[in-house]
DNA sequence: TTCAGATGTTGCTCATGTCAACATAGTTGA
DNA sequence: TCAACTATGTTGACATGAGCAACATCTGAA
């Protein structure tokens, strides 16, 4: 039978950083604090340091967690859609919806004040995500529904196009309150501005 | 013959919102504190509570400048431009120049993890530059030159557009590293993205 | 001229990051 | 088998920052 406080830890590193994921979903990225982490974790002040050097390399780790589920939710939302720009629009919508549901996760993903470090995971992970959405964007070129131009440039407009809706929604500057009105929008600007060729594509 | 240290700073006020600027620039959004301001400007660590309640009040001063700068950028860019498309594209352009000549101003302006806050002032000043951006699509959508739909719709969707390229650029997520370069891209989405009709009208 | 309010200072308390020293648990090789 | 060695946690200390309270100084208006 297990001591009920044994001295080392078990998992400790999953731990902490599941609990820096959800003090970051409690009380945002900024009142975030190695502190309280280790707190929650059950463990004294200093224990994280055996883990991760500082605070940033934690919040780092939670990128890359950050961007896996991003990743997971784009490839979601492709199935279903039968044809190539179908499936890049709602990998878009999927986007903005992900950062709706996880703002501070998302936040702590790509705002450079919050978290400027980058360890090779989270590099991976966040070009996991960017790959998706390269050969999301070939698809479209192949079946030549998007200009047959530089693809990485294309696969940029995109992105650029999602992450500014996503942006402004949570840093509540759209009019926008609920999460459907939000990808309302989204659908438009998605409809409105992608540079589809071809047979006209609604993303419904 | 003023005393070298007189008890009573003359504008102190304004010398912390400079100080504050100016310590922005230098060490970024988070490691900005308010004792280094008062240092800065100084003054006791104590002084700046007389004329701000808190660090987050001033940082909303430093987000309203930020944004009456912002809006004249836009502003200034439109002149010299012959038409109504012309002038929204060179908006737009600066709007991204901008966020790239003061990336932690931008980013103390719409990052609500690090100035969560907003003070009248500061709401207005943004208004004023949304109040630009709605009146140049206006002008496009009165000209034929844009689809005459929701009008605010369609102003947020052009801001949404050049955001979503600022912040991914000022958090490093684009392959570009001189603003030239970004800049192109940004003409690049803006001329194959906003829903221009009529005469085809590219951004130079 | 006086005094009330505005402005600035000094000094405290509390929380955090991070270093150093120490304690304990696992592991490994003679 | 057991004695290092390494990994993992803990305790304690220090420096820095936010913010409150009490005090000092200045300024303007009655």
């Amino acid at each position: 039978m297990r001591r009920q406080k044994p001295y080392h830890h078990a998992h400790l590193r999953e731990t902490l950083l599941q609990a820096a994921i959800q003090l970051i979903a409690d009380v945002g990225p900024t009142a975030f604090t190695l502190r309280e982490v280790a707190r929650r974790a059950g463990v004294s002040h200093n224990a994280p340091y055996r883990h991760f050097p500082d605070g940033e390399h934690l919040l780092a780790e939670v990128a890359a967690q950050g961007f896996r589920e991003l990743n997971q939710a784009m490839v979601k939302a492709t199935k279903h859609q039968r044809n190539s720009v179908g499936r890049l629009k709602h990998a878009g919508l999927a986007y903005v919806e992900f950062a709706l549901r996880r703002p501070e996760h998302f936040t702590v993903m790509f705002d450079a004040a919050v978290s400027k470090h980058k360890t090779p995971d989270s590099a991976e992970a966040a070009e996991q995500s960017f790959e998706t959405l390269l050969s999301l964007v070939k698809s479209c070129q192949d079946e030549g529904r998007l200009p047959s131009g530089d693809l990485r440039q294309l696969a940029l407009l995109a992105w650029s196009m999602v992450h500014g809706i996503a942006k402004l929604a949570t840093a509540k500057r759209l009019p926008y309150e609920a999460t459907a009105d939000v990808l309302k929008f989204a659908k438009f600007v998605i409809d409105e501005s992608l540079p589809v060729r071809g047979k006209v594509q609604r993303s419904e």
